[in-house]
Formats: structure tokens, C-alpha cells, sequence
DNA sequence: ACCATTCGAACATAACCGATGTTCGTTCGG
DNA sequence: CCGAACGAACATCGGTTATGTTCGAATGGT
């Protein structure tokens, strides 16, 4: 099922910097037989990451666009498992939840998977992690799980959330900064997060330190109005100074 | 991850057949060792199939409930393979389908997973089935998902199917008779299924042959109301004369 | 309260599965 | 048409999972 998460990163990584690579070039990066990067190039062109051609490999990725999903999976995981864990003990027990779309999400979908509450997933990934939760009411908005990311989008996912109310919104973003606001990378996914955020009396937002240095095209709302932001302690200085006089208070971990 | 899932069917057979079993008995039956057979005890028991007591375990699977979703996901698997083939089959690409809970209905999904046509799984098992199929379009209903089985029910489903029109219904079921017509265990479950066969232009019910011994609890809808059954070879004559004589075309594979 | 029996945690072992490497016939681009 | 790259098929290694064994703890009956 799973190759080496770190050779695939890696590979991503040094063709997305050089623009493309060799068959031949990256084994001996890696140390692998070429047969091995073979079978790597595979995955990642098939997950969108670069394209194959006879030798070697090109990136597909640009600057503004973000990586996979599985890739980002395997990325700061301690920051984010951390964060979870902060989120999961603001969360009080029986309280209704709205648990938006992403990696960290995931994280506290783990972090809260034995609480007794209701919780509504934005995404399969995360719906996945919550079902057999012994404790746990599970409910599902309707919608479209976009490719890759599997986060619900469309009509049906915000009528599906405009019928419901929660205590707390979870949110999660590609992009964040007291200047631009919240910001995602897809425009169906803003809307959906607008949607969850109208429905629920407290948003909080997880984003790891490097989303500080981010902004993507969607814009999703401005700071103010979130409630509360879990980071990690690498979190600039200056953002967080700049989050806490718009109001927002601020939980690094 | 999974024990010896053969062995896991015949201690719950037996157990249901005998009504309680010792583990001394059961590990003689099965030639396992009795640590292995607390082991699956432990399994069947959190599957609810079955109540532990010091020494054995006791069936909790009366005649008129349906096992859990794990034990029969193992059952006739030959026989489900070629009524999803016949199913696929039936379906023309574009359409839109939506493909109710079961078993058999996840052995369908398997079936249309490189069809290029718009797919509404009622329950996450076929869900994850379909999830990165390459050509096809997914679309979830809302709901609650009921534990093991995972089938989707509620308001929010209902409401999400209202809002949705389909070109063929794909109906599983417990029970399916000429005189008592399609049945569910589950009330909720069968309200599903109406709703779906509502929105759908054609419906076709999926059964193999052991369902027409069975009636459950919950009737969804008369035979009428079918479009077309497929089953296996093994199917009652009668019952399959008698669905015809209601109108009913009848596929057998 | 006692004792035989069962239970289950912990370790040992075996069966299995997935990832990687190697070989070699096939395919591709120049 | 040729050399290089590709990928199917098989071999191998390593890790994981299922199963068995042991032994101290827990349990129920008397």
C-alpha cells in the first residue's frame, strides 16, 4: 500500500525545485534502484504531483498550488497532532462540532475520536477516522468529495449545514494572516467553510506555522471573525501580535 | 487486522445454531486453541453477535435479526459478484444511479468503480468503495450513518435525496417475497430506500437467493413498485413466477 | 474462605504481506 | 535500426499480524 512516505517526499520535493528530474539522478539521490523510482514516479503521477516522460520526471507543481493530500499528510505531524490535542481540550463534552476539511482536521478528528459529542465532518477522510467511535454521534452533510482531498463541496453541502447549528466550527486553511484573512485554495471549499462558520456560535481555526507564510486565492473570511486560532509555538511573533488585536485569541502549542 | 474470518463464521454459526458454546468445545470444533478462540469471542462480541460468560459465550443472534455487516460481507461473495456484474451491466454510461446500502450494493460499487457515470452511495462502505474512481462522478446524500453497517438515514438524507432525481435506483434488501414485497431491518432504513426509489426513473432490487426465504420487519415497498429484480440461479421458481406475474422482469445469474 | 478453573497480559513463533531489488524481454525515441 | 529506458515477473528482505504458550490474576461455585 504504502512506499517509502519519505522517498516521495523528497522526490516531490527536489523536482518541484529543479523543475524536473531523472530516473537515473533521483536513485542516486535516494539511494534506490531505479525500478524503485520507477514505481514512485508512478505514484506521484498519478496523484497529480508530476508527469512522466521517457528518463525522468517534471513537476506539475506550482508555486501557488498545494501539494496532494497524501503528501501533506506526512508533513509536520507532531505540530499538527499537538495542535489537535489543544483543540480537543477546548472542546467540551456533548457539544455539536463542525470539523472542516484537511490534514490537522484529521489530527483532531483522532484527537477526539473516544469524546462523547456530535460531530459533522467535512470531509471523508476525517469521516472515516469517526466511524465505530463508540461515544460519538457521526452526522454527514450531503455533498461532492472533491478528488484527492475528498472535502464535501457544492449545493448540497451547504443546505445541508445551513440546516444544522453547532457549538463550535473547526476550521482549517491553506492561508493565514491578520492582513488577508483566512484563505483556501479552492473556491467551492471557501464557501463551504463560510457556511460552517455561519452555522456555528464559535469558530476556531488550527493552522500550523507555515500557514503564516501563505495566502491562497480563496478568500474565506477576514480574522475577525474567528473566535480563537491553535498554532504551534513557531508561529511568527508579529502574526500573532497582529491576530490578538483583531480580538482573536491566540493558542500556541 | 482480520483474524481468520472463516473460523469467526463458524463459531458465530455454531454458536447461533447450539445456542451457547463452550470455549473448550469451540476450540475442539474449530482446532484452534482456546486462547485464539477468546480471542475471536472478544471480536464477535464487540460485534454484538454474541455475549461473553465465563468458560463460553451465548448467541444473541435471534432467527428474525440480521447478522453485522462484517460477518455477512463474507457470505455468497461468487453469488453477489455476478448479480453486481449483471447490475453493471444494466447501466448505461451517464447515467445517474443512486446504490443503496448492503452488501451486495458494495459488491455493485466494485462493479461501476471504472464507469464513467454519476454515483449516489447511501452508505460509506460503498462510499469508499468509489472514492478516486477515475471517471465517475460522487455524490453524497447527508444522514447519520448506522453503526457496522453504515448506511445513511435520517431527515438529512431524505431530504437530500428529495432534491435529487436518478436514473436507476439500485435497491438492496432483507427480505424480498411476491406476497410481503421488499423488507429492511430497519425502520429508518427502509424510509431511505422509499425515498430513493421515489426520485428514481427505474428500480432495480438486488437480491440473492437466500433473501427470498426471509421476510424482515420494515416493508419498504410492494413488488409492484419494481422495475426489475436480479438474483441468483438458485432462486425459489415460485417466488421468481410470481415476481413475474406481478410484472416484475427478472434477471437471474 | 477455599479451590479449581478460566481468563488475559506478555512473550515466542509462524504465516503472511508489502516494499524493494534483479533479471530480462519489450518498447520507445532518435 | 540501435541503444536506452521501461515494466512484468520473480526473488528476497523486513515488518506486521495471527496464533500458540506460559503464567500470574481473577472469578465463580461450594
Amino acid at each position: 500500500m504504502f512506499v517509502s512516505t519519505e522517498r516521495l517526499r523528497r522526490i516531490a520535493e527536489v523536482t518541484r525545485d529543479a523543475g524536473e528530474m531523472s530516473v537515473a539522478g533521483l536513485a542516486a539521490l535516494t539511494g534506490a534502484s531505479e525500478m524503485t523510482i520507477r514505481r514512485d514516479l508512478e505514484v506521484l503521477a498519478a496523484q497529480g504531483v508530476l508527469e512522466r516522460y521517457r528518463g525522468g520526471a517534471r513537476s506539475l507543481l506550482l508555486r501557488g498550488e498545494e501539494p496532494p493530500y497524501a503528501l501533506r499528510a506526512t508533513e509536520g505531524v507532531e505540530a499538527k497532532q499537538r495542535i489537535a490535542a489543544e483543540v480537543a481540550a477546548l472542546l467540551a463534552d456533548g457539544e455539536s462540532v463542525v470539523l472542516d476539511s484537511g490534514t490537522t482536521c484529521v489530527a483532531v478528528a483522532h484527537a477526539v475520536r473516544d469524546r462523547r459529542m456530535t460531530v459533522v465532518p467535512l470531509s471523508l477522510h476525517a469521516a472515516n477516522v469517526l466511524v465505530g467511535a463508540p461515544a460519538l454521534t457521526l452526522l454527514f452533510p450531503g455533498g461532492a468529495p472533491r478528488p484527492g482531498e475528498l472535502a464535501l463541496t457544492g449545493p448540497l453541502t451547504e443546505a445541508s449545514l445551513a440546516s444544522l447549528r453547532f457549538d463550535t466550527a473547526v476550521i482549517g486553511c491553506c492561508g493565514l494572516t491578520a492582513a488577508h484573512g483566512v484563505t483556501g485554495h479552492d473556491l467551492a471549499d471557501a464557501a463551504v467553510k463560510r457556511a460552517a462558520m455561519r452555522s456555528a456560535s464559535r469558530v476556531v481555526a488550527v493552522a500550523d506555522a507555515s500557514k503564516f507564510d501563505h495566502t491562497a486565492l480563496a478568500v474565506v473570511t477576514p480574522v475577525s471573525e474567528l473566535d480563537m486560532v491553535v498554532t504551534d509555538t513557531n508561529a511568527p511573533a508579529a502574526e500573532v501580535a497582529a491576530l490578538e488585536a483583531a480580538g482573536v485569541v491566540v493558542r500556541q502549542v
